[in-house]
DNA sequence: ATGAAAGCGCTAACAG
DNA sequence: CTGTTAGCGCTTTCAT
């Protein structure tokens, strides 16, 4: 088992010291090109590894970004902005730290003490659905760590946000069913604590107003779990005595439920009743019919997150670098899934 | 911005010294109850959080477990590995740095270098396509950093490994076709630089041998790229004289492709030709038809393999815990696409 | 049961 | 351009 070499080391073995040799490793404008080059040359031998604990204690600086996310597996979405972070993180010379809250309020807050206590430069979180309260967010910001929020955001907050315009989407989607002439319309919704559950939920009542439809009498179901929610939903749907025209889903993996579960029970999408979902997830290509889908650009959310937050870490010196928010617009997709 | 509090703060304002504050932080034995309590009750009262960099330089130590996976986008496998060694990182006090390679070798070399520079306790790892060089694991085994690989190893290397049992499920499922009848089965194969195609491609051809099949017949393609290369063997195979009656693919996502493809082309499944997969990815219940395919236990091979690591992270005092495989059995799961 | 002191490996003034 | 000197915040003998 081979030592672990140190910049002690390296100092003793050149006859020089221990400063010359860290400014050497990081080429400190002055320092002797000659001896540079020895320094360089006997790390490379000796595959000298610095040791980060230590240089982030001195320096107080560390180049490790946090990020938490409600969960990877369910969700292309969130891997996909995964991607783009570590690809805008790896540019800029910083590790990545993924967690994930499972969806869990306690969890989060347990991930963001973890990454604070590591010294993580900054912090890029999507909320759980349980978050509720956001001290854990403040004690980041109040510790000097910069946050930037990415999707599941809450606008009072104030910290930097990369989000898509949740409402305009839905409302577009919306819109387009209308013009389809779609006028029955339900809509499953995410838990109504999540913001983008409620701007999409009010970008599809604003556009049934537009058409000057009773939004009093559309059927909108509010889906917790996953599975069970949203075939129960459909399920009393059907019960009634006329069923709705197309069900319009807060995202893909519920589309991809109800017409699963349509299918079951021989019912024709889009004939019978159209669907839609909302992401863009590659499954609503793979499935029979393909769905109707608002698309959100993932990666480029997670790059811009990520290259904000980067900003916030460099600008913090100076302090108050303002909170921005940054709106990505989606884009309509149309599949076999409404007609 | 507050402040963030250190044991010295709390041993000043508590008139004792910086060693009994840390020794009451972490229940160490022998420090008197009332001073624990006074302790634990102002670090709660400041809101101390410990700076994880200094203890893991002070003491050597580190709860971080390193984690490199190909990437976590495409393969629900790799997402349902890392929720089960997060589960046992959590459970067992550790936390988690999931990096991505991109199946890209260069840049796994990187990230074992970043975790080993950030002095990850411990490294799991699941191979790029592209690697076939193993320093970087030796360096980190050297560094006194455990390495556990899981799903795709190479059993010469000696690290403990967490695999399934990839020869006898391609074996399996192979044998299952044979006993349905399908004699003219044709093989999608990943690249041939990962173990675990080739074991799938053995099993595969051995299943064919006990039939008394001649192999040297049978359609091989290996496929590198996803989509393209798949669709380029696929459409090579229908304008042979005889198509095949099965074309078994060594993962879901390829058979996905295999299906679509054909639906595309107008041809049955599993009429015409029949379609396996492999994985157990939820996609397989999603498509039509729904994929016949050889479930992997990705949850628990991801607890397992974290589960052996941190053995080893905790035995090495004691170096030399012998390296061990963990093999997994797979599940035949009999669906749509072939009958 | 507690304190003093040394040091983990590196950075960063400050001198020269 | 280079060396000296202090730490960063915590752990850990070794005394007491």
């Amino acid at each position: 088992m081979k030592k672990n070499y140190t910049i002690t080391d390296l100092a003793i073995r050149l006859g020089i010291s221990k400063s010359t040799v860290s400014r050497a490793l990081k080429d400190h404008p002055d320092v002797n090109m000659a001896t540079r080059a020895k320094v360089k040359a006997l790390a490379e031998e000796l595959n000298y590894q610095p040791n980060l604990l230590a240089s982030g204690l001195a320096s107080k600086k560390s180049y490790i970004i946090g990020v938490i996310v409600p969960e990877i597996s369910q969700q292309h979405f969130f891997a996909k902005v995964l991607e783009g972070i570590q690809h805008e993180a790896k540019e800029q010379g910083y590790s990545v730290m993924i967690c994930q809250s499972d969806e869990c309020f306690e969890e989060e807050v347990n991930q963001a003490q973890i990454l604070r206590n590591n010294r993580a430069a900054g912090v890029l979180i999507s909320l759980s659905r349980e978050t509720q309260s956001f001290k854990h967010i403040e004690n980041l910001k109040n510790s000097g760590v910069p946050v930037v929020l990415f999707d599941r955001t809450v606008s009072e907050l104030p910290v930097s946000q990369v989000v898509v315009d949740d409402y305009k989407g839905a409302f577009e989607l919306t819109h387009y069913l209308l013009e389809k002439g779609y006028r029955d319309i339900a809509y499953l919704s995410g838990p109504m604590s999540l913001e983008i559950s409620r701007h999409r939920y009010e970008g599809y009542l604003q556009a049934l107003r537009d058409y000057d439809i009773n939004t009093a009498d559309s059927r909108v179901y509010e889906c917790l779990k996953l599975s069970s929610d949203v075939k129960e939903a459909v399920r009393k749907m059907l019960l009634e005595p006329k069923h709705p025209e197309a069900i319009m889903c807060v995202h893909d993996y519920m589309a991809v439920e109800v017409v699963r579960y349509l299918k079951e029970r021989n019912i024709q999408v889009p004939q019978d009743i159209a669907v839609t979902g909302f992401a863009g997830d590659p499954v609503t290509d793979i499935i029979t019919p393909t769905i109707t889908t608002m698309k959100q650009p993932a990666y480029e959310m997670g790059r811009a997150a990520t290259a904000q937050l980067i900003k916030e870490i460099n600008a913090e010196d100076w302090d108050e670098v303002p909170a921005i928010k940054k709106v990505f617009d989606t884009v309509l997709q149309i599949k076999a899934s409404t007609r």
